[in-house]
Formats: C-alpha cells, structure tokens, sequence
DNA sequence: GTCCTCACATACATGCATGTACGTATCTTA
DNA sequence: TAAGATACGTACATGCATGTATGTGAGGAC
C-alpha cells in the first residue's frame, strides 16, 4: 500500500489525467477490506452456513448494503475472504520459509509460523471451508482444495529434497508423508490455540514425527531431557 | 442386543403375557439406528447447519416424520447422533487401549486404533461439532467440549504416568503435550484419511512426535525400506 | 454551482428448512 | 374382533437469512 494519508491538494503544474489521489478508491479499499478481515474471522468461528452477512457487516461497521456493493453474493465474499486469508498466510509464513535453504529446516519453519500465523482469529477459515464443501462440487470447494494442493506440493518437494541429502528418513511414499506432516501441523495448530509459549515447540515436534525424525532434537526444552539413546 | 431374528413363531403351550417378542420397540430401536448412523454421516460430511433433516430421513429410509417421533428436534437428533459416535468410539478404540499396561503403548494405540476408527465417514463428526460450536454456549457445544475433556483427561494421566516411568522424556507442561498429541492424531487421521496402508503408522509417527519419542522406533516400515521403486 | 457517479443505508421479496398438526397403517391388549 | 396405542407419512405454518430494489448523501468532472 504506497499510501501517505488523504488531503493531497496536489495542485502543481502540468497535471494530465492525474487523479491527485483517488478518494473514492481508497475508502471503497478500507471498508473492503474492513469487511474481509470479518468475514474471515466469522468464517473461522462460525463456518460457512452459520456465518450471517448481517454480523459480518455490523462487526466492520457498516450494513449489508456496503457489503453488497462490494461482492456479488455471500460465496463471492467467502472466496475473496479464503483468497485474503492465503495471501496473509504467504506473506506471512510463506516468505520465512522462503530463505530457508535446508529443506528440514524450512519444513520445520513452515510448522512454527504457521502456528504464529493460527495465533489470530482467522487460523481455522481453510479448515472449515474444507470441512462444510469437501468432497462437492462447489467453487468454495475447488478454490481451498486447490490452496492444500499447493501446499501439498511444496511439501512433497522440500520431503524428496530432505531424503535426498539423506535428512530425511525413508519410509511411507512421500506424498503421504507429506499430508501426514501438513494435517499433524494443522491439528496441533488448532489443539493448541491460545498456549502462546509452548505452542510452536509442540508443533514442530509433531511435524518432525510425522516426517520420522527425531523431536527432541528440534527445540531446547527437551535438550535437558537424559539422551535416551535407541537401540 | 440380546435378539436373534424376527418370525417368532412361539407357539407352544401356556403362554402367559409373555411379549413373543417386542416387535414395537424392536422396530423404533431399527429405525432410531437408521437415523442415526444417517445422522452422524451427514453431520461428517456436511456439518450441523448445512445438515438437511429431509436427506437424513430419506437417506434412512424413511421420512422426516419418523425423525420427528423419535427426535425432539434437530438439536436433540445431533447430541443423539454425538452420543452414538462416541459410544462406538469407545467400543472399538477404548477397548484396545484398556487392554495395555504400558502408558507409550496405550498413547500409541490408541492412535492406531483412531485411525481405523476414522476410515469411516463418522470420523469428523466430532470436530465439525466443535468447529461449528466451540465458545459458544449451546448444548451441543458443551457435550462436545465434554467428550474432548475426558479424552484429554486420559491422555494427561497417560503422559504423567510415562513421565514417571522415564518412557516419555521431559518437556513442555503434560496437559500441553496431551493437546498436541490429541491435535496430532485428529489432524493426520483427517488428512490421511483413506490412504489405507499407510496411515495408522504416520498417525502414531506424529503422535509419537509431540510425545517426544523417536517416531522410527514405531513401526516396521522405517526400520526397512530398502525396496521402494520409486519413480 | 450543476450534474453525474459512487459508496452506502433502508425496505421489500423470495426461498428454504424447520417444526407442528393431522391422517393412516400396523401392532397390542382385551 | 374391537378398541386403543404406536410408528410413520403428509400437509401446512413459521422464521430467518439471503438477495434485490430503491433511496440518500458525499466525492469528482465540467
């Protein structure tokens, strides 16, 4: 958002069609995303069904009329609240797990910033869609399965990556690995809402099982444990 | 159920008000089973709001007349349907888990078991319930909340209990470490689900991992992959 | 300043699922 | 067999949320 605030008065000289600055677009902007913000967050606690346009818009301040100014319909706006949501989730944790170059590693950071990233209220928005629409022929459906499946793929990459350098133990193919290690991710996530100081470690341990490495290893907290060493 | 079929046919001598047998409440007792196993699957599948009492009943086999004899309302017919689940739930996974001494054992088989449980399509039953409800103060809510504290209950004595016996190394506090544990089991059992082989041993690899145990020790197929043709 | 457009609020219409009242057939008791 | 109860089907009423049509006031172009 290169923005600076509104009051342009940009009254200089030679100025073609310039909008000085577009007022309208920029308030059409604020209360769209005002209304995304809750939309996503009675989405993640309510679920699709249960989610009245009429709380939605209240909670951000305005009525339903704005909000049908602005989509088209109610799954209009649960898309454009899922598509919202990622894009956080990609800025977010997407662009930490990006400079990792050790695939555990980056697959052990995906696993803490998620678990960051599920602090907030909006965490459980993927979850539900997916659990109200799987399985059916929806747009709501295609649009989330279509979010895990790019998850789903970058895992499997950064799995073969670490069997490869021999970081990563065989076992079960690797796309199963895979799920197993985003759904052990996802359910720690959400187990653990709201245990700020334990929850990134817990959930890290899980992912690492899942991916068949040992979970002492990742975080200090278990480094006091006596090394049981296996056979 | 202590019955054996129908067509009685006991004709013999002095019969005094003897009920051949009561066809009445065998018969609500099939239709009440009917529509709750239709119940449960819809609740799996589809949630509680987006759950249509008229493809419940038909789905059963009947229509939502019977529902209605048998039910007080919709709300009666999914604490019903909960109830159902958990019972089943009981039936096949605590059985097993009563049955082992050791705490790692019962924690890792209980996993396994969870698993199989859900290759059913009455396995969301519960987190549609709690997504749909949780923080809520609806009845629904409470006798799910209700069911996830007794389970977590058992986990934490579990883990107490390993602790103890030097089985489950230190770390984070034991009801945190149940959590994610319960987290990493519902998560990786969903997302898994259907991948019939391989499942159960990822499902106890990542449970295995918020334990805090090595999750190659736990099943075979770690311990020897050599062949895998894979791609 | 006039006109037009856009952002948003208000009021109305529609649909759909729930819940209820009532009708019918089967079983039970005498 | 007759009378009552019970299991279930059918038809109607209600509520609630969505979607649409219409109104109002604040920008922006001239």
């Amino acid at each position: 958002m290169h923005v600076c605030e509104d009051g342009p008065s940009r009254s200089g000289g030679g100025d073609p069609p310039s909008p000085r600055r577009s007022t309208q677009a920029e308030r059409r902007e604020r209360t769209r995303n005002a209304l995304l913000e809750s939309a996503a967050r009675g989405l993640s606690r309510y679920g699709y069904s249960n989610l009245v346009l009429e709380q939605v818009a209240r909670q951000a301040g305005y009525t339903r009329g704005a909000l049908y100014h602005q989509f088209k319909d109610k799954q209009d706006l649960a898309l454009a609240a899922l598509q919202w949501v990622l894009d956080t989730w990609d800025q977010e944790v997407g662009r930490q797990v990006e400079q990792e170059s050790d695939p555990v590693a980056a697959l052990l950071t995906l696993a803490r910033a998620h678990t960051v990233f599920c602090r907030r209220d909006i965490a459980r928005v993927a979850i539900a869609l997916r659990l109200e629409f799987s399985g059916q022929d929806h747009p709501i459906a295609h649009e989330v399965e279509k979010g895990y499946q790019a998850l789903t793929g970058t895992c499997v990459d950064f799995v073969e990556a670490g069997r490869e350098a021999g970081s990563i133990p065989d076992g079960p193919p690797v796309r199963d690995v895979a799920l197993a290690y985003i759904g052990a991710i996802e359910g720690t996530s959400i187990a653990l809402a709201g245990q700020v100081p334990q929850d990134a470690a817990l959930v890290a341990a899980a992912a690492a099982g899942a991916l068949g490495l040992d979970p002492r290893a990742m975080y200090p907290s278990y480094a006091a444990a006596p090394k049981e060493t296996h056979s």
